[in-house]
DNA sequence: CTTTTTTATTAACTAAAGTCAATAGATTTG
DNA sequence: CAAATCTATTGACTTTAGTTAATAAAAAAG
């Protein structure tokens, strides 16, 4: 299971054998069940994940109502804001499917970066591609209805519509519930 | 003028007068007059910009209508999309105000990161830190009104609301500027 | 300083999302 | 497998944004 986080790696860089065992020996690989709480709002946290297997969502909960903002699945990596600021988490993050991740700290981070410096090179070049890829998407949601936004999402991760429930794509989508079935339908229609 | 920029550098980590020469070296202050466009869509970038003084907007055009989706003013860095991937650029850079800028390329960024390792680190702290914000942004913006993301606009950007034209603000919130000129109108009877 | 152009407001109307409530369908659990 | 819970759909109604067009106000250009 470690070999996808081995492929991903190695589309920005080879990966020795001494780092791989490096890696391994962290011992940062786990498993977890469907709905796992990995984080909860007010909690601090400082880890950072690779999704190996599976799908997590971050939400809010704001009057009683959960409002999904994230899905990661394979090969997508995350660290929950509260990691990088040091703040209680405002939002939630679980498991949407039985996952299996990496789990990583800010030393084990430290420990690889001094052992291999290249790998916080690789991991500045990651997070200011992720940067661009969030800054994409926000434009996009803003500049996009509803009905285009649900439209772009089908056909970029079709997966998604598939393993979630609605209610969960809709706030993801910026709607509620009932207004995406609206959608839904007025697309059947056409 | 360059204080700006080693003010900010140095909220996260001292800085050396030889390091400080070796940035004023790579000669990479400029000034812009208003409405100075840096870059349009199609065209390449390899430039990050940290605005020491003024105001820069990032826009769309879709249909002949421009969409924009970010200001940067004092203190603030970018990358534009296609600096990151190689791509042609999606969107247009131009200044809503005479600007001074710090101009850097990924060959600058290299020199400085061999000489002085530790701006390595920092650049990946800060691009995290920033990803964090994006994603806040994101969220926050999922999960409000128009008219909240106005109310919000005008506290936690007060300046922007003077600066920057209605209709700019407008897109830069996601709604047409005749909502905004509504919106507007029904929070003053409040 | 007057004209032209750009930006902002207002109004009338349309379209779509929000809200509330009822119901149906699906899934989970004892 | 039957009951309970969770999820999705539908309908009636309200609210707000989009659209188009006219006008007013402000800023830029001559």
């Amino acid at each position: 299971m470690e070999k996808e986080l081995f492929k991903f790696i190695s589309k920005y860089m080879p990966v020795s054998d001494e780092e791989k065992n490096a890696i391994i020996e962290l011992g940062i690989f786990r498993s977890y069940k469907k709905d796992t709480i990995l984080l909860r709002e007010g909690e601090y946290s400082n880890a950072s994940y690779f999704v190996l297997k599976g799908c997590i969502r971050s939400y809010y909960i704001v009057n009683g109502e959960e409002k999904t903002t994230a899905f990661y699945t394979e090969s997508e990596s995350f660290s929950p804001h509260c990691t990088i600021d040091n703040k209680p988490s405002k939002h939630y993050i679980s498991c949407v499917e039985a996952s299996m991740l990496t789990v990583a700290t800010p030393e084990m981070e430290k420990t690889i970066f001094n052992k291999f410096p290249r790998f916080e090179s690789l991991c500045r070049i990651l997070s200011e591609e992720l940067l661009v890829k969030s800054q994409l998407s926000f434009d996009e949601f803003k500049n996009s209805s509803p009905e285009e936004r649900y439209i772009k999402l089908s056909k970029t991760r079709p997966d998604l519509i598939q393993r979630v429930p609605q209610y969960q794509l809709a706030s993801y989508l910026g709607i509620k519930p009932e207004s995406l079935s609206r959608i839904r339908k007025r697309i059947s229609k056409k």
